[in-house]
DNA sequence: GTATTGTTTCAATCTGTATTGAAAACAGAC
DNA sequence: GTCTGTTTTCAATACAGATTGAAACAATAC
């Protein structure tokens, strides 16, 4: 099962076992970097690869020996990637268990682009909405020269919370029909500074 | 000109001042997280975010001062600001230069997106590139044996390739046009293993 | 010209996060 | 039930990258 370790006799052999390997790792590099600009870990990255490039399902043991990454290290990432539905379980060989990629590459795009921005969108709203309401209150309490001030941050700040607002609906609907359409929310982006 | 320390003497407007500054640095920490998200700098967000809450241009030294962050810190976060033209120069005041934020959001994100994720992808296909030239070579000079694997794995390697093609045409795409569908490119895309 | 104030640079430091390695938990064989 | 091989967990480590602070540099005033 040991793919690329067992028979490289000839020199020309040996450098064709080379390249091959060679271009596994600067695959694995590109969509590692690729991923780790969405905020995935590099080791999600080369696990992901790695199975992606296998013609079977892979074992943890396979996988270490690949990747050259620790065993408890594998084991996390892959629990991450099934959280994210990127990687799948498939079966057994033996007793041990094995792996394979998500090959649907665009389907994973969107889900995991979905999951993530929601989450960090909404969250971003919450805290916004909290730092409207207390500015609503200072409003009402505050001092006459402390007004401009006042209504100029909440000002802004609203502003905030709408274009926050506006973005979650834009990913939402992007991430259900694959439609990302600005002008569908125009009116909630409209410059009224 | 230092808005938030001078005359608070009664308790009232003291409590006032205080949810100013605290609804402040929440917004603050809201978009800072949220650009954090699209690996800015902490820093970054602070600044920016710091800027667009306050009614007038801003110095270094105020914007030291609001932040907490270290002179050295906002004069480089600044150069970062103003190169991803998300911070402006607007004059001086006396001696010193004044900032002020971009207050036109959407452009703002958009451009941001184009310019940093065109480059990434770009980067991203001129290695993939590279591998799939190693892998036709390796596929060429490989023994039987070899085969299967790297036919396997160039076809992989492949649909990266062309999936990587496909994003960089849907982001310039939509970094242009406000637009973003995926059925444009569906060619591209479609699901040929 | 020099002095003074403001701005940038950069090596050192600090901080947050990814990875490791070893120990604990688990599953299947016997 | 125990034993063997496998997987998971988690405290310690290593690393990357952000921030600092002091020194170099620029600009303005005098």
């Amino acid at each position: 099962m040991n793919t690329s370790t067992e028979h490289d006799q000839t020199s020309k052999q040996s450098a064709a076992v080379e390249s091959l390997s060679t271009a596994r790792r600067i695959v694995g590099e590109s969509i590692g970097d690729l991923m780790g600009f969405w905020n995935f870990k590099p080791s999600m990255g080369r696990v992901w690869t790695c199975l992606y490039l296998s013609p079977r399902p892979m074992t943890a043991a396979e996988i270490v020996e690949e990747t050259g990454l620790s065993v408890g290290s594998v084991s996390m990432t892959l629990q991450d990637l099934r959280a994210w539905s990127v990687v799948r379980d498939s079966g057994r060989d033996g007793s041990r268990r094995c792996f394979e990629a998500e090959t649907d590459v665009v389907r994973m795009v969107t889900h995991v682009f979905r999951e993530r921005e929601l989450r960090l969108v909404q969250n971003t709203i919450e805290k916004l909405e909290e730092a409207v309401k207390l500015l609503d209150h200072h409003g009402r309490t505050s001092s006459a020269s402390q007004m401009l001030e006042s209504r100029f941050v909440v000002t802004r700040a609203r502003r905030l919370l709408d274009l926050s607002k506006a973005g979650h609906t834009l990913i939402d609907r992007f991430s259900r029909v694959g439609r990302f359409d600005i002008g569908a929310i125009r009116d909630k982006l409209s410059l009224r500074r």
